[in-house]
DNA sequence: ATACATTGTACTATAATATGGAATAACTAT
DNA sequence: ATAGTTATTCCATATTATAGTACAATGTAT
């Protein structure tokens, strides 16, 4: 592992913080001699990935990291983005596209609901699998064992009173998702949010990624969420073979 | 200038021409011995800048990456959406929030037209200053000295017929958009292509940021675009204020 | 107005680090 | 089966990043 750019790293992940910080405020926070955070980071300004601020007083996060983020994973987003603005007219409420980060799930692609109501999260947050029905979604194309695996290490939290907190209660949960095909968050990571999603495949019958619509409980009704399931599993499939997978 | 990370990014950069690339491809394009290159594919792999592809054989940008770009310019990006949405219901063209990376624009933010013939640029593309409305906009608002600074290193390129390509054509325009507050640029870039600018100005009275309404130029005739430069300007004013300049 | 902190920045010797060579292992294609 | 790719590991060396010290430029308190 190379030192300094691990160092580099640390020093970007402290704007997740705050979005304007100096040198002496970042050394103290990587935990690193003065110093070599200041030539580290002349360094991150040089290649773009840091910028001085007008008043040249404290750093923040460069252009060139803004330009390097949005290749990331460009062609899934491209081929899934006019089904996800499909989806926005039919339903009028937020769509989404994820991908799994580990015991995580980030969201990548996000069309607000044109409705008031809007929900909170942001592309490039992320949130826990076993809370969320895109989680739910992906865990339920993987074998027992790798679900397993991702539970064994999930440190569980009861968001609201709807959160499922034990192995077995989410395991059950994969196997209810697995039988219906796709999978729902009646309010279990927010009070009055749900959402209904399903699982891309790629070809090994696994999934990297999902997409989900979300909206208001009240809006969310059953028989509205069987639509849209319906047409999930329907648009699923097609992006799935676009993808090439 | 720390050489590891210097290289590092000159690894990450490659995956702008293509998406996925192998160990020996990087080595040959960044022209460093293939173990090095190895050594800091694995390093950027760990910090999560890069991921290996599903087959294990390539790698591809890693969500990392994703996540710290969604935070650049976080909170103007966050203060303008709200303007931007609003002009795009008014007048149903396409919005960009663009910010200055020395001779260029990048696209910050994009609300695409909701009409069928859309336009083809997407956010973390970047476009020179002198053939745009919203880089004629930024300069607009800087010293004169500084223009010529701009005009003199940029490399002029006729794109289209009306394509402004000498140093005095591009600074009588700067001129005009100077006294009239808001820049046009009428297929200066792609034939059939018409913008509307105006700068955000900061409280040096320069401007970083610049915010547009652009569409096919059989929309955008002279009184349509007439309506948009003056609401432009007002949204302007507000975002300045709202951004704490 | 003066003294005292605290900031960013420059320089330099040293030790630790990244480097690239060589060699191997895992695949592909012929 | 064989040759030619590929990714990956190991290791000695020299280069490189490091952190200590020092200083200048602000900003703050007295």
């Amino acid at each position: 592992m190379i030192q300094s750019l691990e160092r580099a790293l640390m020093i970007l992940k402290c704007f997740e913080a705050k979005e304007e910080l100096g040198v002496t405020e970042i050394s103290k926070e990587v935990a690193l001699h003065k110093s070599t955070t200041f030539n580290l980071i002349t360094s991150l300004e040089k290649l773009g990935l840091l910028e001085k601020t007008k008043d040249e007083k404290k750093y923040r996060l460069g252009l060139e990291l803004f330009r390097l983020g949005t290749l990331v994973n460009a062609s899934v987003r491209t081929v899934t983005r006019p089904y996800l603005e499909q989806l926005s007219e039919s339903y009028l409420e937020t769509v989404n596209l994820v991908k799994r980060n580990d015991l995580d799930v980030v969201y990548l692609e996000k069309l607000e609901s044109p409705h008031s109501m809007r929900i909170g999260t942001k592309e490039g947050q992320q949130f826990p699998l076993y809370c969320t029905a895109v989680g739910k979604a992906i865990m339920a194309t993987l074998d027992d064992d790798e679900v397993m695996d991702i539970l064994d290490k999930t440190l569980f939290k009861q968001y609201t009173k709807y959160t499922l907190i034990t192995k077995e209660e989410v395991m059950a949960q994969i196997q209810l998702v697995r039988h219906q095909g796709y999978a729902e968050d009646i309010q279990e990571f927010e009070e009055g949010l749900t959402c209904v999603a399903v699982a891309i495949r790629n070809h090994y019958g696994k999934a990297e990624y999902a997409i989900s619509v979300s909206g208001p409980s009240t809006r969310m009704k059953k028989d509205f969420r069987s639509k849209i399931s319906n047409t999930l599993v329907e648009v699923s499939k097609e992006i799935s073979r676009r993808i090439g997978y």
